[in-house]
DNA sequence: GATGCAGTGGGAAATAGTGGGAGAATAAGG
DNA sequence: CCTTATTCTCCCACTATTTCCCACTGCATC
């Protein structure tokens, strides 16, 4: 389970360093793929394969969009490997496209991690923040 | 199974280096085929062959039908094999059909791999993205 | 104060990507 | 049918990149 929210810098070779309590648990390999507000997503190698799984199982979409759908999901994704010192090179693609520079925040949630550019991540938090009252206070309106 | 996301030269003799990570999955050989979307598919050996069992297996249609479904799958396929180097050679009327000049996209796509000329997958890849993010919001929802 | 670990940086060896050449097989022409 | 020319395939070689490993500094803890 991944909480916290951590903030590395990257050095020359897009590197940065998992937070060491996370690292035992991506022994497998680690699935990065580009999420959809605009940050990063990092699965265990398992959790990815059991979310895989469940999208590409249902048969209840067309071929086309199965074919779309696959695509997105391994296309887009990278497998990588802890280094000796249990960091994590960062794909040149998926960096740019998530607005990455020399600095990052990672970010636990729950069952996978999300990698931002710490000014989005400022704004998105905000944003998380105000909404998750919202929707706790929803929920115990019922 | 197949990851990720390469960019390749096609050398004068058009040839392009598989990525490395793959060239244990396809020691038997690699059947290349024109996909749907104006892209190559790429299968290992053993996977076409089941493919071409489920698909020819069906009697759910005219022996016109399946006529026309023989020459499809196996008239317009090629079975290559790396060279010392892990490259492919890429037939030339695939090449033209799927408008690659002299660079293209490797995509894998869970079981098989596609090939793409780079302006091609660039639109089609922003089409998968978006419909991704659709078709696994409209899951999450039920 | 000392010890250990986390974050950061750099260097070396292996590997990936690209290019070219030689030999074999095929095809065409005499 | 033999010779010649061309194409294709297999093998060799170089360079840039990547990956792996080693080293240092600072902070925290004991």
């Amino acid at each position: 389970m991944f909480f916290g929210e951590f903030e590395y810098k990257l050095d020359e070779k897009g590197r940065f360093p998992l937070p060491p309590r996370f690292r035992s648990l991506v022994k497998e390999g680690l699935v990065l793929t580009r999420g959809i507000e605009n940050c990063i997503t990092a699965y265990p190698l398992a959790e990815w394969k059991k979310l895989a799984q469940e999208v590409t199982g249902g048969s209840a979409i067309s071929r086309a969009k199965q074919r779309r759908l696959n695509r997105a999901l391994f296309a887009g994704a990278f497998l990588v490997n802890l280094d000796g010192q249990g960091r994590v090179t960062l794909p040149p693609k998926l960096k740019d496209t998530a607005g990455i520079g020399d600095e990052l925040i990672v970010a636990g949630s729950n069952n996978y991690l999300e990698l931002w550019s710490p000014a989005e991540w400022e704004a998105e938090k905000d944003l998380a923040q105000a909404q998750a009252w919202q929707i706790i206070e929803s929920m115990e309106n019922e």
